[in-house]
RNA sequence: GGAUGUUUAGCUCAGCUGGGAGAGCAUCGCCUUUACACGGCGGAGGUCAGAGGUUCGAGCCCUCUAACAUCCACCA
């Protein structure tokens, strides 16, 4: 028998260990339809948060569904090695310790980032049982494991050879932190406090006069090649050909002209710098401009710089300044608030800095998912308006710079030969390691990850796993990351398996703070997922998440939710308590009754059961999960527990029932309800199913609720007997009588339901209970199908508020439905089911205000 | 500058193809009743952001406006 408390503590533990014992996490059926979803792989920089538990919790939920409705499930685990992000927390954990990555070298760095990996991906591990992911961890792939090397250097060659990978001199971002090359997306901008600096340029033949320049980055100064104005700016028409002088090196540099040059903006006249400026760059090559490199990729000074060399790019910045005002060559400085690029990971100010990175052509990429994405093999979004996000950057797109220069990752597989210009893309060394050195670079953390979908099922051979799991059938992740991951994904995979990498994609929001703020660690306004479920247990944190997450739309933490569910837990519980009480012993639990053999209130309830099948199953397809559960919720609470289950206690004290019929739907009620709730509250729902007679050895083990078509029964009796009893209690309370107050009822019906007096009875607490086709004395509720009429010991002048209570509402009724009918618009328009439907209601109100009017006139 | 989303009860939010406005929490009244006080019964509380339009009929479709949020692109 079940504890009187739903102790979650008690039920969780060690369910998941004993589903994965037993196997049940397993794919592999083969009698089967296969059915896959590959985990999202988590960064293994840290513990999970509550944007992982969405995601997992969404994927574990569909899988498990699926898994009843009959499919081979596989939902594959595995992690990410997080290129950047993790070598940014190795790095700090060395430096805490007072290490340098290059004092103790590439091989020994990559031991310690080797160690903290298998660290966090315990921890990891930890948390995905504590979520109730039904994983199956035979089939577990990393990033960085052989055949993701394997992978990552054939995708990477047969680029190569195609033409679409390349090596290339660019401006790109650089993380002066991290010492790496960024890629564009790698890149948040931000609005900072800033300056404008003018500064004067004087022209070479005329030191008097000048150029006003204004930058906001001084230092590049150094980099300065020439002076562009627009050749339409009258102020400058007689200065182009002219040279100025460069104030912070002395420099003679050229004035020319070009249309890119906005006449409107700051002075008309800006300082062209090649290499560290992308617009820059593009007029430095059109013009055949030298281009200075003068900041190392640490954000120091180079050489270029002068005396300023080996200076932080920064402190060269103050110094120059003052240097510069010192010759009077400072014109003014202005406070301005403008958007600075800042590295996704370390939060350092990226700088743009010309040098050789290896980039993938992007354009035929693209416009290969552009063109698929216009079949019926397309990748559908859920909801759609998430595929324009892909699409629209898809359009519009730069090449991808994969290099970093880190160390933890895929390194680059080409090799270079000492004092010449051959390259060879090769994953050992092509010749004598004397004359041959591999590119020290590392490829970025992306380029791995986009290989997920089919990389972790063997690809590049031709593995069962491949061919029977792929394409996998759905991912589920966050909005955030559908350029980063999802795009990329799509092109190599079309690319190289030319098939789709997954058929659905369902995009959730991302769980804000309480107040709708991003939560963030710097913040400090993070959740713990696992701190959630310490105090209201997993089932309860996975039903909010299901429930609360609108598809697409953002969650904003909401505490009392969470309380709620478990609440509604609860709920379900106790009603299992009750049934599991009721049912006696000997009851043979294989017992099976047709349906028309049912008491009546029990073929409602199986009425009630199908359409909520129907409707959990439709929004279950749909990744509706916020449908399922309302709709499931509210035949819970609505017909099971507050009415179903209130009746039954009838129809199992009073011998006029048939009990069997009663303890067989009580059962086969309580156990579709535990299989509906069950993908969302797997815990729970294991617990109490194991509690039932003749159960399997696990409800993983069940099929989900079908619809039964030959359930059909109508159900109006039953309504009536319902509303009786809410309009006799509302009756109570309205005229101060007790709930248990003694009523003598009498009521006026055609409907023939002498077998359901005594569920009347009860909830009533009528003395007696009469069935009259006659008009009697009493207070008297019109009801759908009949009249009520109350004898008790309420005086006049309430029954007569009570009436005109109800005369109002019915008045208002009637006023809306001859507005309706009144309009012949409505009469021609209208589907005429409809029609029928109000004229039908409008003769019922009719004759409710008819009955009304009586009533008070015989007061 | 471009795009998208949001605006519904005091609060947090649902509302699927247009057909009498819903939940949780909070609130008010009654109830210890043998599943559940993590409860039951009943009530109060809404110009569905605003303005037009389409329609017999609009929270839902169209147009515009406002506020908020997010993404993309950004000029020295």
């Amino acid at each position: 028998m079940l504890d009187k408390r739903y102790d979650f503590k008690k039920i969780e533990e060690g369910k998941v260990a004993n589903w994965r014992e037993k196997g049940y996490f397993l794919a592999g059926d083969t009698s089967k339809k296969p059915f896959s979803i590959i985990i999202p792989p988590p960064n293994v920089t840290g513990i999970l948060h509550i944007g992982h538990a969405t995601d997992n919790t969404f994927q574990d939920i569909i899988c498990r569904y699926k898994k009843a409705k009959g499919f081979d499930v596989l939902y594959l685990p595995g992690v990410d090695h997080a290129g950047i992000a993790t070598q940014a927390k190795v790095d700090a954990k060395l430096k805490a310790e007072g290490i340098d990555r290059f004092q103790i070298g590439r091989e020994k760095y990559l031991e310690e980032a080797f160690k903290w990996k298998n660290e966090k991906s315990g921890i990891i591990h930890a948390q995905w049982e504590k979520l109730g992911l039904m994983l199956d961890y035979t089939r577990e792939r990393f990033t960085l494991d052989e055949g993701f090397q394997d992978a990552v250097f054939l995708v990477f060659k047969r680029l190569y050879d195609e033409g679409l990978i390349y090596r290339g001199e660019r401006i790109v971002n650089y993380d002066p932190e991290m010492k790496t090359a960024l890629s564009n997306i790698e890149i948040v901008y931000k609005e900072d406090k800033g300056h404008f600096y003018y500064f004067k340029y004087r022209f070479v033949d005329d030191k008097n006069n000048y150029l006003s320049i204004a930058t906001t980055r001084p230092e590049t100064m150094f980099g300065d090649t020439c002076i562009v104005v627009n050749p339409n700016d009258e102020r400058y028409k007689d200065v182009i050909g002219k040279k100025v002088i460069n104030p912070a090196n002395n420099e003679e540099i050229p004035i020319i002209a070009d249309e890119y040059v906005d006449i409107n903006f700051g002075t008309g006249a800006m300082k062209c710098t090649p290499a560290h400026d992308p617009n820059d760059f593009i007029i430095g090559k059109k013009y055949n401009l030298a281009h200075p490199v003068i900041m190392n990729t640490d954000g120091t000074m180079t050489a270029e710089c002068g005396k300023y060399s080996g200076l932080d790019r920064f402190e060269c910045r103050e110094k120059l300044l003052k240097d510069i005002e010192s010759h009077d060559d400072l014109i003014k400085i202005e406070e301005i608030t403008h958007q600075v690029g800042h590295s996704e990971r370390s939060d350092a100010v990226v700088e743009p800095i010309l040098s050789k990175q290896w980039f993938v052509k992007m354009k035929p990429l693209a416009e290969r998912v552009l063109e698929n994405q216009k079949t019926e093999h397309k990748v559908k979004f859920y909801p759609e308006r998430f595929e324009n996000v892909l699409t629209r950057w898809l359009s519009d797109i730069d090449d991808w710079c994969i290099s970093r220069q880190l160390w933890w990752g895929h390194r680059i597989p080409v090799w270079y030969k000492k004092g010449s210009e051959e390259l060879v893309v090769s994953k050992t060394c092509p010749g004598n390691t004397d004359e041959w050195y591999q590119d020290e670079d590392v490829l970025d953390t992306w380029f791995s990850s986009a290989l997920w979908p089919f990389a972790t099922l063997g690809w590049p051979k031709e593995t069962p796993d491949f061919k029977r799991y792929f394409p996998t059938s759905c991912l589920v992740t966050g909005y955030d990351i559908i350029f980063f991951w999802v795009s990329r994904m799509i092109f190599q995979s079309l690319h190289f398996t030319n098939q789709i990498p997954f058929n659905d994609v369902v995009i959730h929001g991302l769980v804000r703070d309480p107040k709708g703020k991003k939560m963030s660690k710097s913040a400090g306004n993070g959740v713990d997922p696992i701190a959630i479920i310490d105090q209201y247990g997993c089932d309860s944190l996975r039903y909010y998440l299901a429930t609360t997450a609108a598809p697409g739309l953002d969650i904003k933490y909401n505490e009392e939710k969470i309380a709620s569910s478990n609440a509604y837990l609860n709920k379900i519980w106790n009603s299992a308590r009750y049934v599991l009480m009721n049912i006696p012993n000997d009851f043979d639990a294989n017992t099976k009754i047709d349906f028309n053999d049912l008491n009546e209130l029990d073929k409602f309830i199986f009425v009630r059961l199908n359409e909520t099948i129907a409707k959990v199953t439709g929004a279950m397809d749909k990744y509706e999960f916020g449908i399922a559960c309302s709709n499931l919720y509210s035949f819970v609470y609505d017909d099971f527990c507050d009415f179903y289950l209130e009746m039954s206690k009838v129809s199992l004290s009073n011998e006029a029932y048939n009990k069997n019929s009663t303890y067989y739907t009580l059962i086969t009620i309580l156990k579709n309800i535990l299989l509906m709730i069950y993908p969302f509250a797997p815990f729970i729902s294991e617990e109490i199913y194991l509690s039932l007679p003749n159960h399997k050895d696990s409800i993983m083990l069940e099929s989900y609720p079908e619809v039964d078509k030959s359930v059909s029964f109508d159900i109006s009796n039953i309504l009536f007997v319902k509303e009786t009893i809410e309009k006799i209690r509302a009756y109570k309370v309205n005229n101060e009588l007790k709930p248990n107050e003694k009523i003598k009822l009498f009521i006026k019906t055609s409907k023939n339901i002498d077998s359901l007096i005594p569920y009347i009875q009860r909830f009533t607490f009528a003395s007696s209970i009469t069935l009259t086709s006659e008009e009697v004395s009493g207070s008297s509720i019109i009801i759908d199908g009949g009249i009520l009429y109350i004898q008790d010991d309420v005086s006049k002048e309430e029954k007569l508020a009570t009436l005109n209570k109800q005369l109002e509402s019915v008045l208002k009724d009637i006023d809306r439905s001859e507005h309706l009918l009144n309009n012949p618009n409505f009469l021609n328009k209208a589907n005429p089911d409809k029609v029928k439907e109000e004229q039908e209601k409008y003769r019922k109100y009719l004759e409710q205000r008819k009955l009304i009017e009586e009533k008070i006139k015989n007061i």
